[in-house]
DNA sequence: AGTATCTTGTGACGCGCCTCACAGGGACTC
DNA sequence: GAGTCCCTGTGAGGCGCGTCACAAGATACT
């Protein structure tokens, strides 16, 4: 177990509350351990919780028949998830899945929206977390219908570097990269060999290399010319 | 002129309201007559002003360069837009062009955004209108993702003829359409017309009637089987 | 009425990416 | 040590859709 106070404490959602309300809320915040692989609701799921993620990785996912999923999102550490279904009291929009074993926080809708209610700060909070959102998706959108195939990889290294490791090795199947850009494991490999023989990358079993993020920059601006 | 109270009064943003609360809010609101074409802001944009759309019609759009514009979103009256930037203070994520002649309430960040921390019941109000948005995109992101040219050509016709007209009768060119799928206007113009040979539609001069509604939705059910 | 502009309609061509198919290598299990 | 995954690597074939090019009807402008 955790200290589930220390936790809500140092989350960027609750972390502005004062002491007493931080109690509250960690009286009703349930920890929950949870295994790689797990599934932790599906998309159509009547959903009641907010999760918090306190170790471990979630990935958020969409199907479309067939295991051809759609990699939407990557939460680690310190990032909620399942918000909107909280807050609207509408069905999950996709699956959650542990990508790697975790530890989260779950408060259910019945304790949390008495808060936001109560509380503007937590509102505001909530507000700004849902815009950030919004702009990554609207971005996601974007991407998917400007973007080819090497400025969308380019850019899932970088973001994937960005967040995720030290020294610019992306811990990452090719598998999962396709599913991310949403495009075919092998084109996402020929694109990566392609870059290997230029010294961009070096491709390792589950990881890549970054070896010139500079050079998959300029790739990424190169494919979207600034406006005339 | 038109009376700013009565607007918002009806607005679904601000009717739950008090009287005293409308007052205050319309004198900060500045009604505008937007003539079509005009742009309203621009992505990049460093964005203050919350928009409501009183009449007419405003194009959310995203540039790519070279005017290969995809369009994002159309807000009619009775809908708000330009929350995003408003509420985190950051850059305008797209343009905003008058798709017809339009009358516009502005309302500035200075004026909106205290109101947004005295007041729990906006502070919810636009908590649930930005789930709104974001199921909406999630909802875009998947389409772009799963959907052929077809699926993505009748979903959004089918969305049109619900909001827009009586009779299932689309008001919109052919490069309208392309745009807000993510196509170009040869091949909308192509898919249209494969279905017109099939009695599904008929197509006019900027306009497209939906003939058999049903068949365009089977279609896109087809695209997107049912989860195993 | 006459001209410019927008919209539609179509053919040809090519490229990007998907699908299918198969093979080798590393890791984990019995 | 043998078998079974999963991940990677690659070839061949196909087609969806973008691009270019051009023509004819519709609309708006003066």
């Amino acid at each position: 177990m955790f200290d589930k106070r220390a936790i809500l404490q140092n989350h960027p959602l609750f972390g502005a509350l004062g002491a007493a309300l931080i109690d509250q809320l960690s009286a009703h915040a349930a920890s929950k351990r949870i295994k790689r692989g797990t599934t932790i609701f599906s998309k159509g799921d009547q959903g009641t919780c907010l999760y918090a993620v306190c170790s471990g990785q979630v990935k958020i996912t969409v199907p479309s028949g067939e295991g051809k999923d759609a990699v939407f999102n990557l939460i680690g550490p310190g990032q909620i998830f399942g918000e909107i279904a909280l807050l609207d009291g509408g069905q999950r929009t996709a699956d959650a899945v542990a990508a790697k074993d975790c530890e989260l926080l779950v408060i259910d809708r019945r304790d949390f929206i008495p808060l936001v209610h109560r509380e503007p700060e937590i509102a505001l909070k909530l507000i700004e977390i849902l815009c950030r959102r919004l702009r990554n998706t609207s971005e996601q959108v974007e991407d998917v219908i400007f973007l080819d195939l090497p400025a969308r990889l380019a850019k899932a290294l970088l973001r994937l570097a960005g967040t995720d490791a030290r020294n610019h090795k992306v811990l990452i199947t090719q598998s999962e990269l396709g599913q991310i850009i949403g495009v075919s494991r092998e084109a996402t490999n020929r694109q990566l060999r392609d870059w290997e023989k230029n010294k961009w990358v070096k491709l390792e079993s589950g990881a890549v290399v970054l070896l010139d993020p500079e050079a998959l920059a300029s790739l990424v601006d190169a494919a979207r010319p600034a406006r005339a």
